[in-house]
RNA sequence: GCCGCCGUGGCGAAAUCGGUAAACGCGCAGGACUUAAAAUCCUGUGUCGCCAAAAGCGACGUCUCGGUUCGAGUCCGAGCGGCGGCACCA
């Protein structure tokens, strides 16, 4: 079919439009096509291209429940076209995916409908791996794991033993933050406002034994460690808010007529002088000791008082502040003076010491308490703004006063000058405190990894616990009757499997009972991504050959919610390895992308119960999984949140049927309708300045601007119509060009395309091409000209001219506001702008 | 209370370094094609003013006020609004 720019509207318009017009691009039979292609292939294996450099991109691992959710497919397809990007860019590229499949979810679907987790389980991965599949994302599938399965936990409860001989691993009795509702305990990062991070449930404090990890231990490295992440600011934020190092100082106060003393941390030693009273927390060890006779049983009162009412009251707001006299009296250790011992509801056990001086005229909380129970309140740092009013505490540095050797120095001096005096004294020392807590991890559950622990009478009669020999792991979950054993609620469901709980011991050989408790599951996404790297190992959790060449994650992406949650596990865990000798890499991801929500059509946040949810499926029958992609992608940076948008969705489907369209017209030798004829460099010139752009957003994730790039190029060859054969050829180019630079967005359709413009080779991995410089450099440069600073004209002016001939060509744009009015100083901005002042 | 982030058309957004604000998409309007519709293609689309209209010209315009600068969406100060995190942390 011939077609020309010399021809009627009316030919071409037939040229372009009878056989192609009508023709449409059908994703539905596409898509398929080259999944299948793709899969046996195995391009997406990693380890390849061994002399390659690697680039490790990694998702959060997923809770497969089902169906696949939008702000999955967010994740995903931005892991994707790094992915893709990378394998083209001639990386060595890891993206494996896997399953977080232990945990409370199967478990309560389980209590309600008796089935077993374990047939649940493996059938929803099976569901979310096919959308996986159908949204073209190119994993490395040789690589799957699945969390639930005895060859990954058992690597768990290895961790586990190495863990408690370098014991960063112990059994504790601690308050911990019980879920009514989970029937189980969690750690502190898992409680926000008060309320489980799972099922929104209030959350009650609880004493009881657990094990825990000694992630405190790290709290140095896990701060200092942050300070050479590529992460978002506000995730550095929030991990530095939670560690909470604090500087300040312990002070000890000896109690009046008893060899005790009270140790109490502050930041504001310099207000030392102006401490007039002591407190502690209710439930701090000396508390009842130090009691008076005539005070032991009000102080006996305020203790069950407080333990009762501690959480809920916390919770429903602001705490009425409360407190007790024991009776005590403390002297303080620079001053000098006997101060009374206080008890009160707000100074809080597992902080600090749990003991604090208080300064009512420069610590507000103090403040309210002096007033309610009438204390003495002592000024000791001046403002310098005049006398201090007394009506609320004055908190910030200044001048002290009133306070003997130390009157007169700032209060930056003096923290450091008490501090010394104390400490050389045998009073106190510097000292940091941290808002970090032990991490843990005993959960009340079924459905997770056994804890590898044996408890035995005659060789551990405290209970302290026998680890489980290497040899003898995995201990395996014991299967169980459903209806039986999960109840939800009472003892550990494995306290009821009396079989599997007999065991011997392994030091003595006698009968031992086996440690009813699991894991919390956040231990098995916390080392996941190196297992990933030698998956099928059977002797250690991964090798260290595959570690040093493919850690750390060059760029892992997942929601912002697990800031402090598994963000900050893993960086734990990671440090742990590093120290067991397992990898050198101390940091288990240096780029960290937090993507935002998918929000539904009525602009909430998707949920099942506001039955807002959009399933990918009905955006894959409709427009097929390459429009999902360019749609979310579109819409914005990754880490915006984002609205549902029916209409954009059409765009993007509208976008590729007019591609569709071009190309089409291509290989039948068409053009589009009411195109002016160009020459080839043109053509060759459009693709280049979009290829640069597309480039440049691949490598700053801007995909946004990246699609929009590509969509000028559509508009540009829409209204362009080849002059002559060289032309046509540019064209084909051209188009061929527009196909590798939309592959990582839309690689479906780009394959398709690819094909039909009679290209064989791979095009998964087909060499990215470079921009060709001398294409995308304008011949003719236009310059705005302004004049006061305001712009008044333009100047066009060939690429290379200097200054003087810019100016001139500028002088004349503008002639009309120059004249009469002496030029003051002139700015030029090479290829910009220039700017006469008058 | 403390810490962090963000305020741009009707909407989603764009704008390496301070250099022609609003690219691209959506929506809307007009036109072409069609018996008609859909689909498709083309054109227009920040606000206001001058003008019968168009062309054209001008003023204003990135939350508000102020500052630095020849020039500010971008830098600085103050404020307002929104979002997120932590929160009796001593």
């Amino acid at each position: 079919m011939a077609g020309g720019a010399g021809e009627g509207r009316r030919d071409r318009s037939r040229d372009f439009g009878a056989t192609v017009m009508n023709e449409r691009y059908e994703a539905s039979a596409v898509e398929p096509k080259w999944q299948t292609h793709w899969k046996s292939c195995g391009l997406f294996h990693a380890g390849a291209r061994a002399d390659a450099k690697k680039l490790y991109v990694l998702e959060m691992l997923p809770y497969p429940s089902g169906e696949m959710h939008m702000g999955h497919v967010r994740c995903y397809t931005l892991g994707d076209v790094l992915a893709r990007y990378g394998r083209m860019r001639g990386f060595d590229v890891l993206h494996p995916m896997g399953w977080d499949s232990f945990g409370l979810p199967a478990e309560n679907a389980a209590i309600k409908d008796g089935r077993h987790p374990s047939e649940r389980t493996p059938a929803n991965i099976e569901s979310f791996k096919k959308d996986c599949v159908a949204l073209g994302f190119s994993y490395d599938w040789t690589r799957e794991i699945a969390t639930y399965k005895p060859e990954y936990y058992r690597w768990n409860q290895w961790f586990f033993v190495k863990m408690l001989e370098k014991d960063l691993v112990y059994r504790r009795r601690a308050k911990v933050n019980w879920c009514p509702s989970c029937n189980t305990v969690l750690a502190n990062e898992q409680v926000e406002d008060g309320a489980c991070w799972r099922c929104g449930s209030r959350v009650e404090e609880r004493e009881i034994p657990e094990w825990a990890f000694r992630i405190t231990k790290y709290s140095d490295a896990l701060l200092g460690g942050l300070s050479d992440l590529q992460w978002p600011e506000r995730v550095v934020s929030m991990q530095k808010n939670w560690l909470g190092r604090s500087e300040g100082a312990f002070l000890d106060f000896a109690v009046v007529g008893s060899a005790e003393k009270i140790r109490v941390f502050t930041t504001r030693a310099d207000t030392l002088f102006g401490a007039t009273y002591v407190v502690l927390a209710p439930d701090h060890p000396l508390a009842l000791k130090l009691a008076t006779s005539a005070q032991h049983a009000a102080v006996r009162a305020f203790q069950t008082k407080v333990a009762a009412s501690n959480r809920e009251d916390r919770l429903a707001g602001r705490l009425e502040k409360e407190g007790v006299f024991t009776g005590a009296q403390a002297v303080n250790p620079l001053a000098g003076e006997s101060v009374p011992v206080w008890l009160a509801n707000f100074v809080l056990s597992g902080y600090g010491t749990g003991a604090v001086m208080s300064v009512p005229a420069h610590d507000q909380r103090d403040f309210e308490f002096a007033k309610k129970y009438d204390l003495t309140i002592s000024q000791v740092v001046d403002s310098g703004a005049g006398a201090w009013k007394g009506d609320a505490a004055f908190t910030d540095d200044g001048v002290l006063v009133n306070s003997g050797a130390f009157t007169g120095k700032s209060s930056a001096e003096a923290r450091v000058a008490i501090t010394a005096e104390a400490a050389r004294r045998g009073l106190g020392e510097t000292a940091v405190t941290w808002h970090l807590r032990d991490w843990g991890f005993s959960r009340q559950r079924y459905w997770g990894t056994p804890i590898p622990i044996v408890y035995c009478e005659r060789c551990d009669p405290e209970r302290r616990g026998i680890p489980v020999p290497e040899d003898k792991l995995p201990v395996e979950l014991p299967h169980i009757d459903v209806r039986e054993v999960l109840t939800g609620k009472g003892e550990p469901p494995l306290a009821k499997v009396k079989a599997w709980m007999a065991t011997t011991c392994p030091k003595c050989g006698g009968p031992a009972t086996r440690e009813p408790e699991t894991m919390d599951t956040f231990i098995d996404s916390s080392w996941y991504f190196a297992r990933y790297l030698s998956p099928h190992e059977a002797t250690r959790p991964f090798a260290r050959a595959d570690a040093d060449r493919y850690l750390p994650i060059d760029v892992y992406i997942g929601g912002p919610e697990h800031a402090v949650l598994h963000l900050l596990y893993f960086r734990f865990w990671t440090k742990v390895m590093a120290d067991l000798g397992l990898c050198s890499e101390r940091e288990p991801a240096r780029r960290l992308v937090t993507q935002g929500i998918v929000k539904g059509r009525d602009g909430e946040k998707m949920s099942k119960s506001k039955g807002n949810v959009v399933s990918p499926r009905e955006i894959i029958a409709r427009h097929g999984a390459d429009v999902a992609r360019l749609f979310i992608l579109f819409a914005g940076p990754p880490e915006k949140d984002m609205d549902w948008s029916d209409e954009q969705i059409e765009g993007q489907a509208r976008f590729l049927q007019r591609v569709w369209r071009l190309v089409r017209a291509q290989v039948e030798g068409g053009a589009p309708p009411d195109a002016i004829p160009a020459k080839a460099d043109e053509f060759r010139r459009e693709a280049h300045r979009a290829l640069k752009r597309v480039s440049s957003g691949l490598e700053s994730l801007g995909f946004n601007t990246a699609i929009a790039a590509v969509m000028e190029l559509v508009n540009a060859l829409y209204k362009m119509s080849p002059a002559d054969d060289a032309a046509r050829v540019a064209r084909q180019e051209a188009l061929e060009l527009l196909a590798v630079m939309l592959s990582p967005f839309a690689p479906h359709f780009c394959a398709e395309a690819w094909q039909q413009l009679g290209r064989t080779e791979e095009l998964a991995t087909f060499a990215w091409p470079a921009v060709d410089p001398a294409l995308v450099a304008d011949e003719t440069i236009t310059y705005a000209v302004q004049v006061n600073g305001k712009v008044r004209g333009q100047a066009n002016v060939p690429a290379g001219a200097a200054e003087a001939e810019v100016r001139a060509a500028a002088e004349q744009a503008v002639a009309a506001h120059l004249t009469g009015k002496p030029v003051k100083k002139f700015i030029f901005v090479p290829k910009r702008l220039v700017s006469f002042v008058v």
